[in-house]
DNA sequence: GTCCTGCTTCGAGGGCACTCGAAGTCAAGC
DNA sequence: GCTTGACTTCGAGTGCCCTCGAAGCAGGAC
């Protein structure tokens, strides 16, 4: 088990120190980070695949308060899979509509591009 | 040519006429938005295609002050087709990296998704 | 032993995009 | 002529998500 510090932490996960403080001071972690003797943190291997799943969950959109209620309930263990089975398909359904939105605007905004490509490729 | 009140035109565009007065004194519109005898906004159709052009571009993710920067190019009139153009293209392929993320990590959600449903499905 | 680096906490600050509220005006209805 | 309601301006407030800075401590290099 290799125990990063901080900033190992922040390279590896694409964060910042500031916000891995911010993350656990909010709820986000699933319980306290250790700390070395000095007090400082000491992130696992654990600790960076829960980050890697806070970032997903924040990459698609999801707020910071359901990150929070989400890790209260892998922090409560077992016995609310379907809770958290609930949230998640709610979020996959927000995100894919979502998606289906934008990839609309994106084609009518290649509409136009294409307009100005023609305009621009042309001698007027 | 129809001219519609701001809240005629909020209701159609889905924003609220408090946006729309924010979008205008904040530079996105094309000039001023015409008014009646007694100062009141009255939104033309022109005014209405390009609030939904600003909408396309912000539900896209585009900053504001970039939308205010495309408006000012529009706005200036002919000529400056190919800036508009690398804007977009821009825009365009800061988008795609965007949805090809998000779906990137909606498919690790997912996996996380099929895993509780096998929890929660099967009887224990 | 003092200097440097990297951490600690805490609370404040910042950026973005709205969102709202107060105070006033205007036209229409009764 | 007074009320009502939709509008006007302006500046302040809100919510989200960080982001930063100050002050202090611990451990190693020299």
């Amino acid at each position: 088990m290799t125990a990063l510090t901080i900033a190992q932490a922040a390279e590896r996960t694409g964060l910042t120190a500031h916000t891995l403080r911010y993350y656990e001071r909010d709820g986000l972690m699933l319980g306290s980070v250790e700390r070395a003797g000095s007090g400082h943190r000491r992130y696992t291997d654990q600790d960076l695949t829960w980050i890697q799943m806070i970032t997903r969950l924040r990459a698609t959109g999801m707020p910071i308060r359901d990150v929070r209620r989400y890790a209260a309930l892998v922090r409560a263990g077992d016995g609310n899979e379907a809770e958290r089975l609930a949230l998640l398909l709610a979020h996959r359904r927000r995100v894919e509509e979502q998606l289906a939105q934008i990839t609309g605007h994106l084609r009518a905004i290649d509409h136009k591009i294409g307009i100005y490509e023609g305009k621009v490729g042309s001698a007027g």
